[in-house]
DNA sequence: AGCGCGTATTTTGTATACAAGATAGGCGGC
DNA sequence: GCCGCCTATCTTGTATACAAAATACGCGCT
């Protein structure tokens, strides 16, 4: 067990001064915000590291070695993996360890049409709502997501798509909305990677954001509904496309 | 601080001879099958309680009074409550506590219709996948909400109603759904008091449900769909009655 | 008598100690 | 030489110890 990232101690709230002897206190400079308990802190880092790929599907997490990894003890790093075993991020086998969770195709086949629904759902209400502000910030989002089309950036199209669903939700104003479809979309970014291989999608994906954006503006709710919907959906026949050609390698 | 119900230890794996002095390990002929760890037991338990009424929403959940009620040290109480937190039965403050979590009229606005989505779904996959044994399962749920209507019965009306979505829901066979689902009628049952007071409603509701097993025998999945998605807004719709006629008094 | 401040008490958050289950590795048997 | 069992080691689960934040309380002050 080694660990190349030393400095990644978790901030501790300070004024701590029992004789402790292998635990330095530095703190960090390119910290968060201060998160105040350290389960809450190993939380978002652990989310971070997930949704980034640096802890990958499948991958052991072993308590001692991540808590060491953190600067934390064990106690408040259990506590984390809990909560995000209960998100679904996590997936903890009593007695045998936690592994970040695994996607199969099979639960994206279960979850996107979910989010098709919701999202549909999301456009719809945000098509009745949307005050010509929101729609100049849309139109905004959506000039950025043509703007890395033309220059071939998936990554950043990926994270830019990402901001206009927000912005869209925002939009739509239904936090219980929001936050059962972040609950998915959290899932979902375990299989980012996936996404990330459908380059050759953007060009479509595009096209749908411009009818959705057109349906807005018409604040034809029906039609944005439908719109959003179908680009959901399109979005999960691509992947399993992807998954075809994969599996026949 | 002092409890009425002793006897709620969960069950210790045994074999634990080191000198432990006031801890006794009776274990309880009524608990439910092991589920091995402490804290995945007391989940467990305080979701039972939370469901039951035992703890009621905005109760505050004192770490030691309750490890001490559930014969466990506060380490596995934690995690526990971490677990809930992530769920959204219970609140925590940091430093100060965690208390059950409450549901506003607001929250069942904005919860019922996402519902009403996703069990209108549900309902849709059950009409087009239902067996003829499906169906002969379900008619026999439909018929014991039938008697307990006739009966008067609001509470085992309530109970019932419940095992028949779940019947639904193993029909539809989709797990995501399922999952998502699941998560929101746990929400659900913190307002479960509210919905008990909605006996004038029984016979409506009864009415839907046939409603409902009709289009299930046509196969009839848009009308499934339709017929389910208004059964759970008009349930809201009484729920938001009865709150305002209580905001009257 | 009411209010504010300082102290005592409670309660949370974290670290650590320890036991039992799980794993791995070696030894003997076939 | 391979398989199974037994032991040593590692890892998880739980209890406990302790520090700091929050709260309650009482005292003095105005």
């Amino acid at each position: 067990m080694q660990f190349t990232h030393i400095n990644s101690m978790l901030i501790r709230n300070m004024g701590n001064n029992r004789p402790r002897p292998a635990m330095s206190q530095k703190r960090r400079a390119s910290s968060r915000l201060n998160a105040s308990s350290l389960s809450q802190q190993a939380v978002e880092e652990l989310r971070r590291r997930i949704a980034s790929c640096q802890l990958v599907p499948g991958q052991r997490l072993d308590e001692a070695a991540l808590a060491a990894e953190l600067g934390i003890s064990r106690t408040p790093l259990r506590e984390a993996l809990k909560m995000l075993s209960a998100e679904g991020l996590v997936d903890i086998t009593p007695r045998r360890g936690a592994h970040v969770a695994e996607m199969a195709q099979d639960d994206l086949e279960g979850i996107f049409p979910i989010m098709a629904l919701l999202e549909g759902e999301v456009a719809r209400e945000a098509a009745q709502k949307a005050t010509p502000l929101d729609l100049r910030r849309l139109d905004q989002l959506h000039a950025t997501l043509e703007k890395y089309v033309a220059a071939g950036d998936v990554d950043r199209y990926y994270e830019t798509n990402y901001q206009f669903h927000d912005a869209l939700q925002q939009v739509a104003g239904n936090p219980w909305l929001q936050h059962v479809i972040g609950d998915l979309r959290k899932l979902l970014r375990l299989s980012r990677h996936r996404s990330l291989k459908l380059a050759g999608r953007m060009n479509d994906s595009l096209n749908e954001h411009r009818a959705l954006m057109d349906a807005l503006h018409k604040r034809d709710a029906e039609t944005a509904r439908r719109v959003m919907k179908r680009h959901l959906l399109e979005q999960l026949a691509a992947l399993r496309q992807l998954a075809e050609t994969a599996a026949e390698a």
